[in-house]
DNA sequence: CGTCACATGGCAACCGGTTGCCAAAATTTG
DNA sequence: CAAATTTTGGCAACCGGTTGCCATGTGACG
């Protein structure tokens, strides 16, 4: 009978490698990571036995040595929210290209979480991207004299970051509902931590005043399904033409309460989301939403994480540092939940 | 004027730590990792003194000396997909718990993709967990030799998985149409390499079998919303009173385009999906379909593979391995894209 | 009180690469 | 053709921990 076979290979190191093509490691190393410094038919003659064999440097040991990983990490609020989906994806792909690993840790919406997590993984990562940090800034300071450290969808003086364009967004979005008549509309609001939902609210109040509407913010609420009713219930009795959810998860919650009681979407009442999620486009009726480029603020995160991680680079100097707030252009996206104001205003 | 800030703090090392508290580095190793060999006050004052420098132990220069990394990757084909985002959720949560760092990989529903991400990651994890597969069998077996290696809905003889339970599943399904009084069903088939399709269309077709109904498949179609269109339209040609998607994303791009030919669901046609996605609730109308506990199964698969890195595993001996397979219960969710079938067939 | 087992700490080798420095060899320059 | 450079390879230290082994100290036991 055959005798059982060995647990797991032993993988080819570096000293198998040199001994079997008669050059010191130091060659071999340099083969692989400084071609420059090795002669050319030594260096092929290197890669040929190291292709043999089957080697491959082991990263954690080149990690030790150079003090770099090759690694980053993404931290989101949330992986199961759809919103949060494209920026994983375009982070992936970016680290991808630039040959990084991409660590993913979920903060579960929790600051403290996300705190405790940028710390677990500090040691382990070249650096981070954090997707609409809920940590407060002195937290996020504290983390980027750690580890070189990009925000998406947060600004803090000083720090690099790629953020949507709200001001553009919201000015869209009111100037919609003006062109149809609204005369003011309502704001549900997210979490009170939310960056983006106080940028948010900021735009709609300031295009607001700038077109002669009134807004009226109404919560927080938790950006969940499970808040839709509330939140429509509350909007009923306000009597709104319009009203604008701090996120398409909200809106959506909305729309199924409205449909519920009976109130027509959009001839007695529009509804606008933020996102552009999937889901947005068939939901009952499909959601006018402020669409952000989220595959690209990923990819984009990751690339300026990968350049300030690179050797050279410096952290926050005093001095001006180049520019670190990235805005993406936003688009609003008209589908049907949103139209002309009612003649009169609702009554349920 | 101030000298402009040190760039990045140093951090303490081993080193600084033991000196400070006046033993060897060993000492303070052990009081890390290996308590029980270290005299408990010792030990207590070694973590003062570490603490008050803000040591912790380097992640990576431990994984060269033990070659454990600490780390395990997730491969999907697709993050996009909100199928897998709790799957992603789900391990990521164990993966916390059993303070392993979690690598995320998107094969972006391509095998040779995958291949190549397995090997790329393979030196930097302690193994895999790998959803939904579509490698074949052989790569993954040679896969499974270098790691760890744990299956999420693929089974391939002799390597560890997790897969739902879709012989139940599919019963489910079948006689939810079987009790409705269909006679019959179009089975919109996923891609060729998809095991989990493979799998629903063998489920379906044993089912329908044994409750006397006969079952008809159609495809394959790519699972996305765009692939609505076509599979709807050759659903009405055929006359079909039932249909059965691939998964929601499909199911949901036939309820579309359905409603856009005028054909009333569930009255004139009955659909049902796979895996409870995102949306399936406030789609319209809302989706009959089988859910999957993916949080479950992503936790489940990455407490599997935490056991099987674990110090002192072997990976598949010649001997039967503990029942590598694990089922996970489906269930369906019954909404109102099902129901009584039409009293003749449907002509569009 | 002698012997022995056990608890505890330190030494030093090791994990698998990288890199500064030196020297031999090859090439250029005067 | 000698001197000055440049190219190229090797040596050895180092990155920051872990761990096998040995030495010492301590308490238990006969």
């Amino acid at each position: 009978m055959s005798p059982p076979p060995p647990p797991r290979k032993r993988r080819a190191t570096i000293t198998t490698v040199a001994e079997a093509a008669g050059v010191a490691p130091s060659t071999v190393s340099r083969a692989f990571s400084n071609p420059g410094r090795v002669n050319h038919v030594t260096r092929e003659h290197v890669l040929e036995v190291a292709a043999r064999l089957g080697y491959s440097p082991d990263p954690t040991a080149r990690a030790l040595g150079t003090g770099r990983t090759g690694t980053v990490a993404l931290v989101v609020p949330d992986i199961t929210n759809p919103y949060f989906a494209g920026v994983v994806k375009g982070a992936e792909r970016a680290a991808a290209e630039a040959r990084l690993t991409l660590v993913i840790g979920d903060s579960q919406e929790s600051p403290a979480q996300e705190e405790r997590l940028v710390e677990r993984l500090g040691r382990a990562v070249d650096g981070f991207v954090i997707m609409a940090s809920r940590m407060p800034d002195e937290a996020l300071r504290r983390a980027a004299e750690l580890n070189p450290l990009v925000l998406v969808n947060r600004a803090v003086p000083g720090l690099t970051s790629v953020v949507a364009d709200f001001a553009s967004g919201t000015r869209q979005i009111v100037t919609h509902l003006a062109s149809h008549g609204h005369r003011s509309f309502v704001f549900l609001g997210g979490p009170a931590e939310s960056w983006s939902g106080a940028q948010r609210w900021i735009g709609l109040r300031t295009a607001a005043e700038e077109l002669g509407l009134s807004a009226t913010r109404f919560g927080p609420y938790t950006p969940t399904m499970a808040s839709g009713p509330a939140a429509a219930d509350a909007l009923l009795t306000s009597g709104a033409t319009a009203v604008v959810a701090h996120n398409d998860v909200l809106a959506i919650g909305v729309l199924r309460r409205l449909e519920e009681r009976g109130v027509r979407v959009p001839e007695q009442l529009s509804v606008v989301g933020f996102d552009d999620i999937f889901g947005a486009d068939f939901c009952h009726p499909p959601l006018t939403t402020l669409a952000e480029r989220t595959t690209e603020a990923g990819g984009r995160a990751v690339e300026t994480l990968a350049a300030l991680t690179r050797p050279g680079a410096v952290p926050a100097s005093p001095e001006a540092p180049p520019a670190p707030v990235r805005v993406l252009p936003t688009q609003l996206v008209v589908r049907h939940s949103s139209g002309p104001a009612p003649r009169r205003e609702v009554t349920p």
